[in-house]
DNA sequence: ACAAACAATGGACCATTGTCAACGCTTTTT
DNA sequence: AAAAAGCGTTGACAATGGTCCATTGTTTGT
């Protein structure tokens, strides 16, 4: 598909789309009829913006998802570094999991020692 | 205290307060001495920057955060508004925490799929 | 009393994550 | 066939969240 309709079926604009392209993020083919300059995106493409939408919820930079996309594609080579990194992305979305609930915690009871007031004055 | 000793209680820079304090997120006094430039900060203000970690890391900007401690200063005011931001927040965080989730699973399945594999070749 | 550490201020600087505008092509629509 | 819509490239711009440096003055440890 082309980048028009990737930006429609993932709602991200082509600049971003673009954007990560430059960044390793996600890949793209030649379109196969040769005569333009136009990129063919995969199918596949539409859940990996998907998945990287998530991932920068989860706290993750541009940078680690460089890194994590090489490790989906490398078949093993060095699993080990692999581990490690993935180990450690893990904790750190964990604990800031940990951190946001801690936070919704407090604006819940912000709001709910407000709600009662409401009507009077 | 001085800004020195908040910045070691809050594991945070000194100028990381300072930028916090010229954003509106934190107040201090000028040193009850009188005859520096120095400014004092209040006790509570170590639990307040641990606070604007948390928030951070549930996703709220600065911008939200002045909003928010503005309401929590506020007697009353305007209520209705205060609570409709606070639920809009809420509920972003909410999302922000599904993600999250979403992503650290596809994550641990990556780490477990690469697992087995260690020690053979 | 002197050096070392600490503080305030101002302004430059930085990385990250995009967004926008302009230009010249190509494809699609009318 | 002409206009509109889509595309790629380049390069500038922007907001966010800090960080660093130089300078000047203050406090503290020795």
């Amino acid at each position: 598909m082309r980048i028009g309709e990737l930006a429609k079926r993932s709602h991200m604009s082509r600049d971003t789309i673009r954007f990560y392209e430059r960044n390793g993020l996600i890949f793209s083919m030649p379109s196969s009829s040769g005569t333009n300059s136009y990129r063919d995106y995969f199918e596949e493409t539409v859940e990996i913006l998907s998945m990287i939408k998530e991932a920068q919820d989860a706290g993750l930079s541009i940078a680690d998802l460089v890194l994590f996309i090489k490790q989906l594609n490398t078949a093993s080579a060095d699993d080990f570094d692999a581990e490690v990194f993935l180990q450690t992305k893990i904790n750190e979305i964990e604990e800031r999991i940990r951190r946001s609930r801690n936070f919704l915690k407090t604006l819940k009871d912000t709001r709910d020692a407000m709600s009662p007031k409401r009507g009077r004055k």
